[in-house]
DNA sequence: AGATTAAGTTTCACATAATGGAACCACTAG
DNA sequence: CTAGTGGTTCCATTATGTGAAACTTAATCT
């Protein structure tokens, strides 16, 4: 199972090491590792240490496993706050969250993957790490649609050869094809819509977020469920999610970090 | 200053990097960073392109400048969720939450320092990463003088000697030799204290989370404000919280990750 | 303009540091 | 006792990272 080889020689390969015990999801042996990597036993043995050493990963001496380690979490902190469109957005997403009462995801395009960086619902509280961090598929969620309508030919192809294309529900749009044209619409009018196509009886309407100069910087959705709402009533809420994602598009326009010196 | 030259080798140097892109904790440009380190030119700009490439850094074309990367958020999402208390802990920081009506906090110890990893306050909606990946001192925060308490000697020394000791307040113990007697107090009475040693008006009572074999695992704290109640009502509350700490480290013990083989 | 400095990028001979086959150790099972 | 499994250490070979210096822009000064 293709792990490439990657180009940027030793550290490239160490962090390839990261993400396999990432991939995992549970804390895992070295012969598990071994098995799976394409480095030879003393090789995978050293980046293990190394990485160990550097609390990038935690060993479990009781059970012989590695784990991804907490200096992570903290250099995650960082790098949510400087390098993701949370902090900025964040009274956005709460006014809207709080007004529709609806659940608001915010995310951005890593990789050709979603990931979910805020997540806001007005009633339950939010539940911290487990969304912000979340990865999911581009091609069968509403914000990955969103996004990718938006972005450069190039940059979609790319992402293309990135998506599983697993069908996930009847209404999953499986193909390449069927997703393109899927793209032009939205990209005529502006918004997304998930169909319950990566889960049953979930649904949303999704907007990007995009620069003045055209780049896109993550989307916006709001999502809910079939039998308390619909898509048409969804759809009654695409301006209102517009005109927060181009307030925060503003926002993100303006912003610059504070000089120092 | 004093970056400490790290022995892991290029891995290790590369990490290096990383920190001090997150140190600053906003977008950083290539003069700044080569400033304040020890690699020549040539090699640092080779850092920073191979962690670009990475995606553990972005590169910010307009501003020059250098942030911490998604990949990072990607990571810590999974890390968080495999080698921290959090999600163990989880229903049960908010049953003690909601009870009380305070704000609870989850912390572990990582490299001498407090890692807050959960949160939760009964009144306020959570706040995302803002607290959990924080860090805090270790010398003077409740939960940090509750793990130090109840670890083994020699680890105490080498988390000392990685305290800045800085005075925050009047109360702050300022000086190894204060700490070293405050630490014996709590491990005779089993519970910590902050007397606005780190913020004025902010109080806590704190408890070590430890595993059966005698580990510490984490810490749990229960903060208010001065104004708003004493020490001597939290210290009131001291059972409740120790009992759900040891429910924590009870379910920590009993979990095993799912084997699928 | 032309000269001057600062900031970022590329080159290349050199030495350090990564490599991986093989040997080794510690268990466990037969 | 012997074979097998899972993990750790050695060490000669060489790929890789290193960093001084040269080079390219892009501002700033005279």
């Amino acid at each position: 199972m293709g792990q490439e080889a990657n180009s940027d020689g030793t550290v490239g390969k160490a962090l390839d090491v990261l993400d396999m015990v990432a991939a995992r999801g549970k804390p895992v042996r070295f012969s598990d590792l071994l098995a799976q990597s394409a480095f030879p036993k003393a090789t995978l043995y050293r980046f293990l240490q190394t990485l160990t050493n550097q609390s990038m990963l935690t060993y479990d001496e009781d059970r012989g496993t590695y784990a991804l380690g907490v200096r992570l979490v903290r250099l995650a902190h960082t790098a949510w706050a400087q390098s993701s469109l949370a902090p900025l957005a964040r009274s956005y997403i709460d006014e809207l969250a709080v007004e529709s009462g609806e659940t608001i995801h915010l995310a951005q395009m890593d990789q050709g993957q979603v990931l979910y960086v805020d997540k806001r619902n007005a009633a339950t509280p939010v539940e911290m790490f487990s969304s912000a961090g979340k990865v999911g598929p581009a091609y069968c969620t509403g914000v990955g649609k969103a996004m990718l309508a938006f972005m450069p030919d190039e940059a979609v192809e790319k992402a293309l050869t990135r998506q599983s294309f697993h069908c996930f529900t009847p209404q999953t749009l499986d193909t390449p094809a069927k997703l393109k044209s899927e793209l032009q619409v939205i990209r005529a009018q502006g918004h997304a819509f998930d169909r319950e196509e990566h889960e049953p009886g979930i649904i949303c309407c999704a907007v990007p977020i995009i620069s003045r100069v055209g780049r896109v910087l993550g989307a916006l959705s709001m999502t809910s469920t079939t039998h308390r709402t619909t898509l048409d009533a969804l759809e009654a809420q695409a301006g209102r999610i517009k005109d927060t994602a181009e307030r925060i598009a503003t926002a993100a326009e303006s912003w610059r970090f504070p000089e120092q010196d």
